[in-house]
DNA sequence: ATAACATATGAATATATGTTCATGGATAGA
DNA sequence: TCTATCCATGAACATATATTCATATGTTAT
């Protein structure tokens, strides 16, 4: 994976329109953006974080009521919020033996309800 | 992972609040949408796919032009349009020996660009 | 002090994923 | 026809990922 690909040299197949290569040219995103954005969807991409996070959505809970609401075990609610929390998307306040966690993120938020909302009406 | 948690025994830590409980039952996503929406952020959760993506976002590319801009292997860029393509995102079309890729799906083009606005801003 | 509870974490494991390599098929041009 | 070009695909491989298991830490209750 070249990082820096030659973008003089593109041939727009069949055509070697100046207007369509800069186009493309204008279109690519950047490694880091490419990097940054795979990092915030990747938080969204597996079923489990989902659940957790679609529970994280209208306020803070506890690591036991997460527990008893999405029927995964204590340990891997646990690994996938240690997931969550070092992308920053979520925070947490202790409170006795209790830990809350809260959806920190509104980048998250957004693209969660905006997928949601595709995808529960078609 | 149970399929069917138990959602009456909730408690949301502390409270016996049945306003919490009712908000937590009602906020938690099912397994199948859990499913859709995890496989349709999963796409979005690859750097090089994002690449891709962003160059296919404006108008239908051929393979050969993707390779040249994105500096990637045509057989992982084929792969990748593969995967794409199993999950309706693209489409295509042949003229001659070239074939021409569109993005297909209006819902990973509006997280796409919902993404990117939040990404590149902060 | 002891037991029960709530949470975190490291190791191990099984599976998923992205890429490369080698190759095959189809089309265009000489 | 022969060759070069464009694209697809299967296998292999290295890495990433999600879960479980065992265990540790800290807190509350008795």
């Amino acid at each position: 994976m070249t990082d820096a690909p030659i973008l003089q040299d593109i041939t727009v197949c069949g055509s070697e329109d100046e207007a369509e290569i800069e186009s493309l040219h204008n279109a690519l995103i950047d490694t880091p953006t490419a990097n940054r954005l795979a990092e915030i969807f990747k938080a969204l991409s597996d079923p489990s974080r989902l659940r957790l996070i679609s529970l994280l959505m209208e306020h803070e809970v506890c690591v036991h009521s997460l527990e008893m609401a999405v029927g995964m075990s204590q340990s891997a609610i646990s690994h996938q919020l240690r997931y969550l929390r070092q992308l920053n998307l979520v925070r947490f306040r202790k409170e006795g033996r209790h830990v809350y966690y809260a959806l920190d993120d509104d980048h998250v938020r957004e693209l969660f309800a905006q997928g949601l909302l595709h995808v529960e009406h078609g």
